[in-house]
DNA sequence: CGAATTTCCTAAACCAGTTCATTTTTATTT
DNA sequence: AAATAAAAATGAACTGGTTTAGGAAATTCG
């Protein structure tokens, strides 16, 4: 069914009754993006959380001198949100932009208050997939401090090849703290060394 | 009385009755540890999340060129613990230090599990607390990415001036992502210009 | 298809922050 | 209070990564 993918993902944390999965469904909305098209935009309060069923998107803030900083990358099975600007319902700073045509699902935040009242599983469920994205974020800003530019792009090929091989080189640059011009530089070098 | 603080802090994100009060308070653990004790070590599982009640304390990790990186502060009314470690209960990659003679209320990884199967008021408690800290790491990030070193000793020392303060400096340095050097540079800069 | 736009690459000059080596100041211990 | 250890400052040489400016590929779209 539709909502099958997202309804797996929860049960991976939490075991839904038939009950509390009827008592779900009304919440999720299917969103169809195309590609460059924003779903988060700066000055705009986050209205909910996206659930990617297909395709591709990045999340990413441009500083004052106009450079982008990718915070996160999101496909299929991963979700993404300004998530300040969610949590706290104040005005993103963040774009959220699709990187190919994709699929959503999303959770309105009212609806999900409304829903964490209902169903108290779902309190669990939310509180162990924010602890998991903190520890995750922990590591990776302690890769920024400890690594080379080099050794993060290393790590991030490895880790997230799937990624990596979806999105623009700009993007990845940009998420793992440098310039794309000395991301051609250190892809030139492994290229001379092989 | 003696748990005071940490009820007073958990109430500001969930309203416990008497009862609930009773239930949670057995699971409470004082402890008071001196100036440069470790509460948690590299190779070791974290057992416990701590709650400041008196002191200050720093996280840090160590890299491989033996250079520290400060991950997280905690003074009176803050968490501090290795929370990778903690949540998935595998071997620390953090230190954590008392920074002067400090007074800690712990309350330990299983008991926690167990309370929060029987308060699920605590369920949320947690998921919020879980949440704030998300937001707060992932503005980290974005300042790292976005800031010279100089804005972000600034920024740190304006919204933190109370750990700024009580800190030694080259645990602030750490903290910020630059040498103890330069930290010395910036300050001497400033002290020029007034 | 062909034109326009977006993405990617290259190279030299440059700079923010590091490293190393030494000194001064401040805490801590006896 | 002296002795020792820990923390902070200083300055010169250096380097990892940026900036600027340009050209080459690859996508997108009428």
């Amino acid at each position: 069914m539709e909502y099958d993918p997202i309804l797996e993902y929860i049960s991976r944390y939490v075991d839904l009754t038939d009950d509390e999965i009827s008592q779900l469904i009304p919440f999720f909305k299917t969103k169809k993006v195309k590609k460059r098209q924003f779903i988060v935009q700066p000055g705009f309060v986050c209205k909910h959380k996206s659930y990617v069923v297909k395709g591709a998107f990045r999340a990413y803030l441009v500083d004052s001198q106009g450079k982008e900083h990718t915070l996160a990358f999101a496909i299929e099975d991963w979700w993404i949100s300004d998530y300040s600007s969610l949590i706290y319902q104040e005005p993103a700073t963040l774009f959220v932009e699709a990187l190919e045509d994709s699929v959503l699902i999303q959770i309105d935040f009212k609806d999900e208050q409304t829903f964490l009242r209902e169903i108290p599983k779902m309190e669990k469920f939310e509180r162990i997939i924010t602890q998991r994205s903190l520890a995750f974020q922990q590591k990776r800003l302690l890769s920024n401090f400890t690594k080379t530019a080099e050794e993060r792009y290393d790590e991030f090929i490895n880790k997230y090849s799937a990624i990596a091989n979806r999105v623009p080189q700009y993007a990845l640059a940009s998420y793992l703290g440098f310039s794309t011009e000395y991301l051609s530089k250190i892809r030139n070098r492994k290229t001379l060394k092989s």
